[in-house]
RNA sequence: GGAGUGGUGGCCGAGAGGCUGAAGGCGGCGGUUUGCUAAACCGUUAUAGGGUUGAAAAGCCCUAUCGAGGGUUCGAAUCCCUCCCACUCCGCCA
């Protein structure tokens, strides 16, 4: 969400990030249109302020007649008009204010100045780690995972449906490696506070951070309005909802393993084989609450820590920025973590880093006091996969992949599984 | 699930239709005093929105906000309704 002032006062730094996200033709109509509703709205309102001063002051009045004794029939009446006068008033400002409202809530963020502009074509590949193995040989993940016993896709198949997973074995104790390895990597060597979190959640954390309402399609919903986190991005980032926090706090830095639910509508075919895109997943997620002045420098960091966790896997991988009009609707910049996956013959996004600016902020009123005494102001949120285990797990079946068909550990998983090979 | 009690500023806590944006305390900030610290004393200290003056910092005026939303009333923190949350007791339960 954006700032009302921006319509106001730079409504051409709006309508340019709306440009260079290339959504200029759908989303210019829509500032235009907030521009001049917000316009009205400030008319109507000074209105209606000069109204319920008057009605004040009668009320006061009536008051003082009555304790004098006095008859205030007269004043009475009118303060009733001038209420009658508000309530129409009102009517048409509430009408307004809210169609003011959801046209922001339309509205995405505005890319950083460094981020490219167009869309996915123009993504870039800032650096790389490791060498992508050749894909000769090398069977997808599916084949190798039924072979050893460690992955069953037919059965998850009839339990829930396409595009849910069940794990065996080896497989299931994997997970179980990850995710703890994973947390240890992000709380002990990084220094985020280990976090466990609801998977439901309420509409108003949805909103909070950028889920609802343009995307409810996405998300599962219980039939008594509670949300199954896509991500724990969502709990994490609307844990300081509507708080103040201290300076002192920040960066403040916290991690947590979450399952994440996807219904990934209409996604179906190409690329969404085995464990490339399904419904129900694992990850942790690392989130940081910043200072506005600190945040680029903290999205590097995040990153970093991201990578970390590649490279102990040794995994090759590559970061791309992503292009303006492939960026998130919340996010101001992103960077993607993909890692090779030789079975596949794909990079497949296992982390993406991003920072929110103060739009997540603002959404779910998230403030900081500078100083004793100082306004509060909006923190900037950034948040990051350390990683997704799915497709994790697919480059560690591809990339680790013996020409048996076992597979090698990367030696910081081994004491977390208890073995050096898969199978 | 049933019955009850409660939700007030950064925190604690009074207020029970009008002069209450809200007593008092704690905390914060500024000051006096002081060898330093502490104590004491004085002052000050909510958020959001709109208008206005100003180059700006900021000032002034108005409006709203006492869990959320609705209602009654000339007027609601205070009365009524719905919802949310916390606590107590009962029931159920891994």
């Amino acid at each position: 969400m954006h700032d009302l002032k921006l319509l106001r006062e730079n409504i051409a730094a709006l309508r340019d990030g709306m440009r260079r996200r290339g959504k200029l033709e759908t989303l210019g109509p829509v500032i235009d249109r907030a521009e001049a509703l917000d316009r009205e709205r400030r008319a109507l309102l000074a209105q209606i302020e000069e109204k319920q001063a008057a009605r004040n002051a009668a009320s006061q009045d009536v008051a003082r007649r009555k304790k004098g004794g006095e008859d205030a029939s007269d004043v009475i009446a009118r303060t009733r008009a001038l209420g009658d006068e508000i309530a129409a008033l009102q009517h048409t400002y509430d009408g307004q204010f809210a169609e003011l409202e959801r046209l922001q809530y339309e509205l995405p963020n505005i890319p950083l100045g460094d981020v490219p502009e167009g869309g996915e074509e123009a993504n870039r590949v800032l650096r790389s780690w490791g060498e992508p193995r050749s894909h000769d040989g090398v069977r997808p993940h599916w084949e190798v995972g039924e072979q050893l016993g460690i992955l069953d896709l037919p059965r998850g198949a009839k339990i829930a449906g396409s595009g849910f997973i069940v794990f065996r074995r080896g497989g299931a104790r994997l997970v179980r490696a990850l995710l703890a390895f994973f947390l240890d990597l992000a709380a002990r060597e990084h220094g985020y506070e280990e976090m466990w979190v609801p998977t439901l959640v309420n509409r108003r954390s949805m909103t909070g951070t950028g889920q609802l309402p343009k995307f409810e399609e996405d998300a599962y919903v219980t039939s008594d309005d509670f949300f199954l986190i896509p991500t724990a991005e969502v709990p994490l980032t609307n844990l300081y909802r509507d708080e103040v926090l201290d300076a002192g706090d920040l960066p403040m830095a916290l991690t947590a393993y979450s399952q994440c639910f996807r219904r990934e509508a209409g996604a179906h075919g190409k690329d969404t084989r085995g464990l490339i895109r399904v419904h129900q997943f694992d990850k942790v997620e690392l989130v940081r609450y910043v200072t506005p002045e600190d945040s680029n420098a903290q999205l590097e960091l995040l990153t970093s820590h991201a990578e970390a966790a590649l490279r102990k896997l040794e995994l090759p991988y590559r970061v791309k920025i992503l292009a303006a009009g492939d960026t998130g609707f919340s996010s101001a910049k992103t960077y993607d973590l993909e890692v090779f996956a030789p079975g596949v013959g794909a990079w497949l996004e296992v982390s993406s880093c991003s920072t929110f600016t103060d739009f997540q902020a603002r959404r779910a009123n998230i403030r900081y006091r500078p100083g004793p005494g100082e306004k509060p102001r909006f923190v900037h949120t950034l948040n990051g996969s350390g990683l997704a285990f799915p497709r994790t797990i697919v480059a560690l079946l591809e990339h680790h992949q013996r020409a048996d068909g076992t597979v090698a550990v990367p030696e910081a998983l081994r004491p977390y599984l208890g073995a050096d090979t898969l199978g």
